[in-house]
DNA sequence: TTTCGTTTTAAACGTATGTTTGAAACGATT
DNA sequence: AATCGTTTCAAACATACGTTTAAAACGAAA
């Protein structure tokens, strides 16, 4: 073959350690014996540890973002962009989320934990990349869900998105402990799809909370 | 003195050192050298560097809980506990959050980063830890919440439980670099005691959002 | 079959980490 | 002033990491 599957085996690899230990516990030892791999495989064929994270994120993320993107493209053509309801937008989100065709030995939960680790155990150097890459679409997404919450001052919709940011991240990277602590506590836990779908109503609700409420809150001792 | 400020400064250095590059990038060297100290110190006072990790959460949680434990003895006594609304609920954990008097050179971003590492980039042992030495008046306070969101499934509170306290933890574990980025995008940023408060009516009105809908949505294809 | 660029391999390199050691310094008690 | 438990200190230890190297193996093209 032109060039074996070394590539893909250390990406599944990787992908999977990263998202059951994080970036920094994972070992490039670890990866490339999970893998079946030598350990020089990786330097060799991404350069380093950090473009290998890249990489491993630019594989699941770019079909995603694609995906949105052309979905967004559709609705906008339709015309009635403007006009989506929040919980549409959101429901969307979760849809294209939902929509990437997980690969092998790979589940949904993965795919979210991944996500989630993006955002919280971010490297920096992540972050910035990730910015970079995708943060046009992010703002063209974020500038559709801000505009259907009409009569909510800019300050507070800053925070109220981050709000929503770290409830989805938060959630997505747990999501694995989470679901073993509802078994437990309330026996056979929900599917991975149906908590997503759970938070739409949760998120929307907050966003829309009545904004003179909070500003009297947030401004008072 | 008796036991020099050693133990002290240590728990210092390492506090606002893990605030602001994480447990596993703060080494001991790190530490030991802000702090003044030898770097045997560590391992001498403490043990070992999870203990370290363990002993800096004790110090600030420690007052946190117990402040918050009493004002929880004061509602029942006043046998309003039952019946306190999530709003209040909630200004109540902020208030107690924002009484704990900051020590010197630590503010409250970085009791909040602190608070919001504990949970995203636990260490295995410390969620462990925090769960077994706080993990009673956590479920006490839960259970309030939990009362003052009647008409709620079990299943579904689980998660909006869930849901925002990955709001909180990620919002406070990001509080430094987001009010960076408000300032950058709308001037002067909120001072971080009411960006804390703008979460309540966010968090609460997220808790009592239609639950039928959340249902109908999250069982839906 | 020989050639040559690509890929794999085992080994080593340099660095950083948490931890341990044994002696030195300290400080209160006798 | 001598003693003794506590604390500090410089140094070393053992280990793990990401990365580099140079040779070997491979595989298609000549």
């Amino acid at each position: 073959m032109a060039q074996s599957d070394t590539v893909k085996r250390i990406l599944d690899a990787a992908e999977q350690l990263f998202a059951e230990k994080g970036f920094a516990e994972t070992s490039l030892r670890l990866i490339t014996s999970k893998a079946g791999v030598n350990l020089a495989a990786v330097n060799y064929h991404f350069g380093s540890k950090k473009a290998l994270i890249q990489a491993v994120f630019v594989r699941f993320l770019d079909p995603f973002v694609s995906s949105l993107e052309r979905e967004l493209d559709l609705r906008e053509q339709r015309g009635d962009a403007a006009q989506q309801s929040l919980e549409t937008l959101l429901e969307m989100l979760v849809d294209q989320a939902l929509a990437v065709k997980p690969r092998s030995g790979n589940d949904l939960a993965t795919f979210m934990r991944l996500l989630g680790l993006a955002f919280s155990q971010s490297q920096g150097h992540l972050r910035k990349y990730l910015s970079e890459v995708y943060g046009k679409v992010f703002q063209r997404y974020m500038g559709l869900v801000v505009g259907a919450v009409p009569g909510i001052p800019p300050q507070v919709l800053f925070w109220r998105v981050h709000f929503m940011l770290g409830s989805a991240a938060f959630t997505m990277s747990s999501m694995k402990a989470l679901r073993a602590i509802a078994e437990a506590e309330l026996g056979e836990p929900r599917p991975v799809d149906s908590v997503l779908r759970l938070m739409v109503p949760f998120l929307a609700a907050g966003m829309r909370a009545d904004s003179a409420v909070a500003e009297q809150q947030a401004v008072l001792a």
